[in-house]
DNA sequence: TAGATTGTTAATCGATTAACAATC
DNA sequence: TAGATTGTTAATCGATTAACAATC
């Protein structure tokens, strides 16, 4: 195993590296662990409605997965189904709760109490599943005993104190880029193993922490580039899903959808470099 | 090419299913695409710091990734570096931006204006890349004609007229979960062909409709895996990282880790099945 | 020319998927 | 028994990575 301090991976690319190794230590692929949350959701929604059993066909659909993947995930879990049957939807959840951690209680920090910071300490995702806000974080003195979701904002000086005290062994950082590392540093050195990372900048943690990055513009950009390929493509792909599209609903949106935001688009709207300077930025989430 | 609706996969994987098919249309890969961003990112940072140019390892080590990936990802858009010397950081900032589709203006709209749409509309990692927020709408009198971001927020009712006058081909839902198919139904046929959702649901889309999707309680749930793992290997992996730790400092700390979240995790705090009942619950995030 | 670094090759690894034997 | 559906196999596909020839 290799001893140093490495960076974390993008939560978009299953890209295993150093602080992600763990995962195979059961066999279980880090592509599966990344979908146990969504069989789980879909198993809930089930479990709420009553349904007792579910074909890896029905659950699979709820998942928007294949149901030839859904099998081979469950399987590195064990048996759970029965042939012929389908699974059984409360022994299913408590598996793979259990498989990932949540029937134990995950005491969360969070620092950076901007309207992101706010927005995921009232997350109600985080609550049913275990994750328990032990404290918001915050190093402005005019955000500080505030409240968000019923939670007083603690000053960055009790970290260490509260880390400790309440054993978090999770830190959620939502400040703005330029704090995060340092606010990282912290956090590890307090005896976090483990980092959901909002702010736009690669951290640098010590072997054993993991780190996992949700990038909000990331993900536009991504979805920029496709579009920017269907505008490129339109006359193509636009009339053939015309031409066999099933209903005058659909056919009416597909052409309005070209009308409005079609081809209209391949010419690009600016020529030269994009704008730069707020790269990245963060800090308007944040108080003042 | 299938004709019928598809269900979009999780940002999390790479996982290319139909709505995100046009990627490999002039052959980059998904993956590379998912990493660009991260490049330009790095790249922008170099720039205005006025770096004139940059070695393949130096860039790597910055955007958190292997060199070898970096020189692949940047054989799919040509050749822009020069041997012996390394990239032109503006020259390839330019066509990272230009592939990404970033050298023109993107008009979004941002539907359900809780504390997250807020963060969302406040972001400036958007307006940097040339997303322009057109509009933020929701469906709460209460909310709407209050103002974010020096916006103002306007009835759902308008979405259909500002999407077509707009020429707005992407959408953010920050709706509640229960509101998200709705709002993307009406997004889709008013002419939106590109959805980032952040609300906890599968959302059906007609072909052409690309998603991409942000869970913020995934992330977490994929950390409590690993940081699950720990706690169990936590003898093994804890020792062999502390002796061979390169200072007191992280030996200290790797101590004060063990002591505070390590093998107390082993046991699980709760025996049974895990609370259930506010499944992906977003409402708390949203405006009463 | 010598040193540096790209761009590409090829091996390897991991993930996906269809198909089907096992079995309820 | 007949029908249904799982769990697993094996083929395929895509992504990663080290290594190195090309070349600045």
């Amino acid at each position: 195993m290799a001893i140093g301090r490495s960076t974390q991976s993008t939560s978009q690319t299953p890209d295993a590296g150093a602080a992600r190794r763990p995962s195979r230590a059961r066999g279980i692929p880090e592509a599966t662990v990344a979908r146990l949350p969504l069989y789980l959701r879909a198993l809930t929604a089930l479990s709420e409605r009553s349904v007792p059993t579910v074909s890896s066909e029905e659950l699979a659909a709820a998942a928007g997965v294949n149901s030839a993947k859904l099998r081979k995930d469950f399987s590195y879990l064990g048996s759970y189904g029965t042939r012929g049957v389908g699974y059984d939807v409360e022994y299913l959840v408590y598996q793979i709760s259990r498989e990932l951690g949540l029937t134990q209680d995950w005491p969360v920090v969070i620092v950076g109490i901007g309207n992101l910071g706010h927005a995921l300490a009232n997350y109600g995702g985080f609550a049913s599943r275990g994750f328990r806000v032990a404290a918001l974080l915050d190093a402005d003195p005019a955000v500080v005993g505030s409240s968000a979701a019923g939670l007083p904002v603690r000053h960055m000086d009790e970290l260490e104190a509260i880390v400790e005290s309440q054993q978090v062994s999770i830190g959620v950082i939502t400040t703005p880029p330029g704090a995060a590392q340092q606010v990282c540093d912290r956090l590890v050195e307090a005896g976090v193993t483990s980092i959901l990372n909002f702010a736009p900048t690669v951290l640098t943690v010590p072997d054993g922490v993991d780190v996992r990055k949700v990038d909000l513009s990331i993900e536009l950009q991504i979805l920029a580039f496709h579009e920017q390929r269907k505008a490129g493509e339109e006359p193509d792909r636009g009339d053939s899903v015309l031409d066999r599209a099933p209903g005058p609903v659909r056919a009416a949106a597909a052409k309005l959808r070209r009308a409005a935001g079609g081809t209209a688009k391949a010419e690009p709207a600016k020529g030269g470099k994009p704008a730069k300077g707020t790269e990245g930025d963060l800090s308007a989430v944040m108080p003042a």
